[in-house]
RNA sequence: GCCCUGGUGGUGGAACUGGUAGACACGCAGGACUUAAAAUCCUGUUCGCCGCAACGCGAGUGCGGGUUCGAUUCCCGCCUGGGGCACCA
């Protein structure tokens, strides 16, 4: 009997489909598990050998957890809303329902190939009216919400109307406006369009102002993606930013939840400094400096934010964000060109780029501060690396003390106050807080981290400014000027935003004849009288909405009465392991945990943490292939031949390519026969390629179609290979050479049970000590290997434990039974087929997993290797219960070890038990 | 620029908590079986040096320092690949 792992997968997977064995219940006696992947994006490229690696680590974890007797959740679905299909349908015309639906077909038969175990019966798709319809009704739950500063969590917006009517705002101060400020009878005299105003300002999802990349000359707004070097990708005109009405999340109010919420959940301790870093949190002061100019009212001020007051002394200049108001009021007649033109340069600039800047710009106000301390008049100037997002848009400068400040300072010959002594060398900045202060008056002599309370202390006291917490995050945008997105289920009457009914959920996608922009920019569904009319909202959410919430509705994905059952929600309560990529480390990770606070909150769901545990698997990157053109030639010039030649680089196929030798053949048939033509020149009668790792692209030709390696070798060696590939949570290059060596091990593990001539070579007989100890030995390892996510090793123990048995000669399915078991989380079908081959009745999905007995693999002694001052130089068996005297006794007696001693005394014996041993003369 | 992360043979990687560096594979070389090939099996394979061989010597985990009886592992400085930086998902 041969494997053929075709005929067998494809078996099993039909098997499997018809008895409904990946179907997942909501109420069963066993301990519950979710094991949740990040839901693919599915785009028109299909599934390349980089998406499966998580998906299948989860599908291993999934089996594992069911063997171990759980009820284990384990669902899939698309993140189906978003630009590229958006970008296709403006290209090809074809509405992004259909591209959508074509390229989810693609992915569920690319999936199915690879034989996960999935509950496709809960499968979802974020652009469906039946998902996207709880979407809004979840965008509802935080419109009509505000964030109870008191007791620290969300509430309804009603419980806000009736404080304002009972007592003003007093105890609840606008979070986006703190001047806004009113009594009971205020309140109540606000028309109903002021009222609505202020109540805009408190909701959890509200409207504001805010930048876009505005392109001209497309009308439209662009990406961050879309914009290259601050001109479009597509024609490459001129981007700049423009103010649109948008909506935002009020993430910041949960900034401190979302930070102390790290340290319930496990994600690895680099994701959560990336949150806790990306949310920012900063204790400081703000302090108000007065304008000095005898033009200007005398009590305009510029405040600015610091972590550092305790440098107040050694301020030598202001810088204010190009963007600042105060700019305008301040910049003097001699200044106002040059102020103009530096903002004009700096509009066309993107933060990201304004902050990777090394070329220091700026520019004078000709108008000056006045340091409240000492009354020094301070220059203020305009420069692009103060954004106007953080803080106050504006900062003091201390450039002994700060990098980038001291190079602003150097540039433009401002002078410098040294405030620091010996610890400021003049050439470059020193950010310490433990040298003691100079040139600061009540501050002189003491030390800078603890200045920094006294200066806070005093800055209070005079009323110059107020202690201050700071947060880097900003409240997430949360409308996009497109079509392919959820509608916002809000409707303008009179300038007021006023939210559907329930009821009227969900508010469809409206087809359309065009997916360019509406006028100024709008989105899509501003082209649309119909919607217009109705006054309806023409953005639509971003496309993370969908993907916000998605892991509770796979609990309860048909529910028309509410978005999940909070009976079903409490069952499966949060996800427990949670696998996808670190670049979702700042966005979805962050809107869902969000998103779970509130509705948990609001008592929609009982956690306030939605994944329990996080595995970051890295990015599969492609392994290029190139060959050389001699230019103006169809000569093409292996690898090792190219020195002193003038060639072309071009990228081929690397499918066409084994290892690195070219198929010469199949390349002249590439293109469409584009290469026809071409001649080789040889080394070694070999074409060789050029090699180079880049990310996996179409463009580039090195993405690889996991259904060529599940049809060549096998879903399992395709599975198993994936895993052996190193650590799943490393970026690596793909390489499919190594695949042979996995494919192998699944013909040794067959040949255990059948051989070719034979036929079957399995027996009943009793299993051999020897063939028990690498059975246990094997158990413990993949045990321990799969609750630590070190698949690659587990990979590598079944092949020491099948290469072992087949040295010994072992065929006894007391050993192999339970071997498969084992296997069956790694490769499912030939673990199945050899199950029932041998006879066994029950499902291997749920046989009971082996248990590890350490009665087998016990040792009593140890091959100790023996060093003399840390340098191997030999081994002795020792019994592993000898005493530390014993040892002594034995490894001094040894001739080999008396010889590198060369007759020294012993300075220090280091023996440690089951290790090794140490001799120090 | 800022934040996170990686760097070990020809290649992917192993070494889990400071304790024999290179497990397991790929590739390569040699051999067995075969008319031949495929498949399979066996032997060798970090580098350098000495050598008939050795259970010989030396070096060695990106580079330079440090701590330690002992460092791939801990500390300091540097070089370099990858991911993210708020409208790609």
């Amino acid at each position: 009997m041969e494997y053929k792992f075709s005929e067998i997968e494809k078996k099993w997977q039909a098997a499997w489909k018809t008895s409904d064995a990946y179907k997942v219940s909501n109420t069963s006696s066993k301990p519950k598990y979710y094991v949740l992947d990040m839901f693919p994006y599915p785009s028109g490229a299909g599934l390349h050998v980089g998406h499966p690696l998580g998906y299948i680590a989860s599908d291993i974890f999934s089996r594992y957890k069911r063997l171990k007797g759980f009820n284990v959740l384990h669902p899939m679905g698309y993140d189906a809303f978003g630009l590229p299909a958006e970008q296709y349908a403006i290209e090809h015309g074809v509405h992004p329902a259909v591209s959508t639906h074509k390229n989810i077909d693609t992915f569920r038969a690319q999936l199915d190939n690879i034989g996960f175990c999935y509950d496709w019966s809960r499968e979802i798709r974020t652009c469906e009216p039946t998902y996207y319809k709880w979407t809004q009704w979840i965008f509802l739950q935080l419109f009509n919400s505000f964030y109870n500063t008191q007791k620290n969590k969300a509430e309804h917006i009603s419980n806000l109307i009736d404080e304002f009517e009972k007592n003003g705002n007093a105890s609840h101060a606008c979070p986006s406006d703190a001047t806004v400020q009113f009594t009971a009878a205020q309140w109540e005299a606000y028309s109903n369009q002021e009222q609505q105003q202020i109540l805009m300002q408190y909701r959890l999802a509200f409207c504001g102002h805010g930048e876009v990349n505005w392109c001209e000359a497309l009308g439209t707004v662009l990406a961050n993606d879309e914009v290259v070097n601050g001109v479009s990708e597509r024609g490459g005109h001129p981007v700049v930013k423009k103010k649109l009405r948008q909506w935002y999340l009020r993430i910041t109010a949960y900034a401190d939840r979302l930070l102390s919420g790290l340290e319930t959940i496990e994600f690895s301790e680099a994701m959560k400094e990336m949150q806790s870093n990306w949310i920012g949190k900063s204790y400081g002061a703000e302090i108000d400096f007065k304008i000095a100019s005898a033009a200007l009212d005398t009590d305009a001020t510029l405040t600015v934010y610091t972590t550092r007051p305790d440098t107040i002394f050694g301020v030598d200049f202001m810088v204010v964000a190009p963007e600042h108001d105060i700019i305008a009021s301040i910049t003097t007649k001699e200044q106002q060109i040059a102020v103009d033109n530096y903002i004009a340069y700096v509009k066309s600039r993107s933060d990201r780029e304004r902050q990777a800047e090394k070329k220091i710009s700026g520019c004078f106000t000709g108008a000056f501060a006045v340091n409240p301390f000492n009354g020094k008049q301070i220059p203020i100037w305009i420069s692009e690396y103060v954004l106007a997002g953080y803080g106050t848009g504006a900062i003091m400068a201390v450039p002994c003390g700060d990098e980038r400040d001291h190079k602003f300072a150097q540039h433009f010959n401002i002078p410098i106050t040294n405030i620091i002594g010996d610890a400021y060398n003049g050439q470059e900045a020193n950010s310490t807080k433990d040298a003691p202060l100079f040139n600061s008056d009540f501050l002189n002599g003491i030390l800078m981290r603890d200045a920094i309370e006294i200066a806070l202390a005093k800055i209070e006291a005079r009323g110059i400014g107020k202690r201050k917490v700071n947060y880097k995050m900003r409240d997430a945008a949360f409308s996009r000027q497109r079509y392919w997105g959820e509608p916002f289920p809000v409707q303008w009457k009179n300038g007021v935003a006023v939210a559907l009914d329930e009821t009227e959920l969900p508010l469809l996608l409206p087809a359309v004849d065009s997916y360019s922009p509406g006028p100024e920019g709008e989105g899509p569904l501003a082209n649309i009288p119909a919607w217009v009319e109705k006054e309806l909202e023409t953005n639509t959410m971003p496309g993370y909405a969908g993907s916000s919430w998605y892991f509770l509705r796979y609990m309860d994905p048909h529910n028309t009465d509410s978005f999940c059952d909070r009976n079903v929600s409490d069952y499966w309560n949060q996800v427990d392991l949670y696998i996808g990529g670190t670049e979702h480390a700042v966005g979805h990770l962050l809107y869902s945990r969000m998103w779970t606070k509130v509705l948990f909150d609001l008592g929609h769901i009982g956690f306030d943490e939605p994944f329990r545990k996080l595995l970051n698997q890295g990015m599969i990157q492609g392994s290029s292939r190139f060959v050389f053109r001699k230019k103006g030639t169809q000569q093409f010039i292996s690898a090792g031949l190219i020195a002193g030649q003038e060639v072309d680089k071009l990228h081929v196929d690397v499918n066409m390519v084994d290892g690195v030798e070219l198929d010469m053949e199949a390349f002249k048939k590439w293109r469409n026969n584009e290469y026809a033509n071409a001649s080789f020149e040889l080394e070694n009668g070999k074409y060789i390629c050029g090699v180079e790792v880049e990310k996996m692209s179409k463009s580039k030709f090195n993405t690889v179609n996991p259904d060529i390696l599940v049809e060549k070798y096998g879903a399992d060696t395709f599975r198993m290979y994936e895993m052996f590939l190193g650590p799943v949570d490393q970026s690596k290059p793909w390489d499919t050479k190594g695949i042979e060596g996995v494919h192998r091990f699944i013909k040794k593990l067959w040949r255990l049970f059948f051989d070719e001539e034979k036929g079957a070579v399995y027996n009943n007989e009793p299993a051999s000590p020897e063939a028990l100890k690498i059975l246990h030995r094997t158990i413990k390892k993949i045990e321990e290997d799969t609750e630590r996510f070190s698949f690659n090793t587990a990979v590598s123990a079944f092949m020491i434990c099948v290469n072992d048995l087949a040295d010994i000669k072992c065929h006894s399915t007391q050993v192999l039974s339970p071997l498969l078991v084992l296997l069956t989380p790694y490769a499912p079908h030939v673990a199945a087929e050899l199950w029932t081959a041998t006879g066994n009745q029950e499902s291997i999905l749920d046989a009971s997993y082996p248990v590890f007995d350490a009665k087998h693999v016990t040792e009593s002694s140890k091959e100790y290797p023996v060093s003399i001052n840390g340098k191997v130089r030999t081994n002795i068996s020792i019994a592993l219960d000898a005493s530390e005297e014993e040892v002594t006794a034995i490894v001094l007696a040894d001739t080999l070890i008396q010889k590198w001693m060369e007759g020294k005394p012993v300075k220090k014996f280091i023996f440690v038990k089951g290790r090794m041993i140490n001799v120090v003369v």
